[in-house]
DNA sequence: ATGAGCTATGATATATCATATCTAAACGGT
DNA sequence: ACCGTTTAGATATGATATATCATAGCTCAT
């Protein structure tokens, strides 16, 4: 992604934060910047280093687990559970708040993109929830897929 | 569950095993079992804990992991990789070996129950990754439910 | 402008989850 | 009984994550 279609989302993202009464500091604002430069979801260890990298003072990975803490609850960042690593949401600038998430993600090289669930999913997700006694509460769909390209390497 | 049920289950495990020509010894028959024992998903140092309590000699983890590693292969337990933790198949006794396995975990009791992803659905999402660039792995759903009975405790 | 109270960050320790590697025991076929 | 393979144990270490207590910095009423 580049730089100035990064900035117009950091500063979106700022405004989210401000409506709702958060703030986007410095080191927060740099490391949803880190994660929006990433191509590919990034651990926690990971981030910390990238920041290290450039920043004067190396950040510790303890902040920047709490950082990410922050960042999924205003929704600017997922979090995946089946690789322990994060990603900016997909969805700041365009201003949309999914029911459900859904993330594909490539086993080969991690690629990752976040997608809408679709309205039928969603309605068809829900009644075999509630027909299996549950009710259904805030998910995220993770997939393990090919990217094209890896779908192409490997054939 | 109770043991007759157990024990049936654990008899055709014992057959899907055989019939790869692999072996359920008794360590993993015993792993196995405390997994169909359990009304929640546990970790894999929560098998390690519940073994060593019954047995004369403790099991180390990184057995326990070993053998989940092994029941996940066979196809008998499932890693729910949203809480690092690890289920018993629910369709060990009937055969079925569904494309994509869904998990509803009540985030209050993590009380979880295996389904199975309905055609539709599964088609939809097939459709999705594809528009998207992907192909469809092998995948799980995991989805954060409330289950009818916490759902109504907190209500 | 100052101090009380809140939010954010730092530092350290520790818990939790998981893999690597090397060795030894158990099993099965000859 | 022997050999190769599979299974399991032991030890070390890596990776991921939380708890806790201390400090810094901002914010707002006085």
């Amino acid at each position: 992604m580049n730089k100035i279609k990064i900035d117009s989302i950091i500063k979106k993202a700022e405004q989210i934060c401000e409506r709702k009464g958060s703030r986007l500091t410095d080191k927060r604002r740099d490391i949803l910047e880190i994660l929006l430069f990433s191509k590919n979801p990034l651990s926690a260890y990971e981030i910390s280093d990238t920041y290290s990298e450039k920043a004067e003072k190396p950040m510790p990975t303890m902040s920047v687990y709490r950082i990410l803490d922050f960042l999924e609850a205003e929704n600017l960042a997922h979090k995946l559970s089946s690789t322990n690593k994060y990603v900016a949401c997909s969805h700041i600038d365009c201003g949309h708040d999914y029911e459900i998430p859904q993330f594909l993600i490539c086993a080969e090289c991690q690629t990752t993109s976040e997608v809408a669930v679709s309205t039928i999913i969603y309605e068809e997700l829900n009644k075999l929830v509630s027909k299996a006694g549950y009710t259904l509460g805030n998910s995220k769909l993770e997939l393990q897929c090919l990217c094209n390209e890896c779908s192409a390497r490997t054939a």
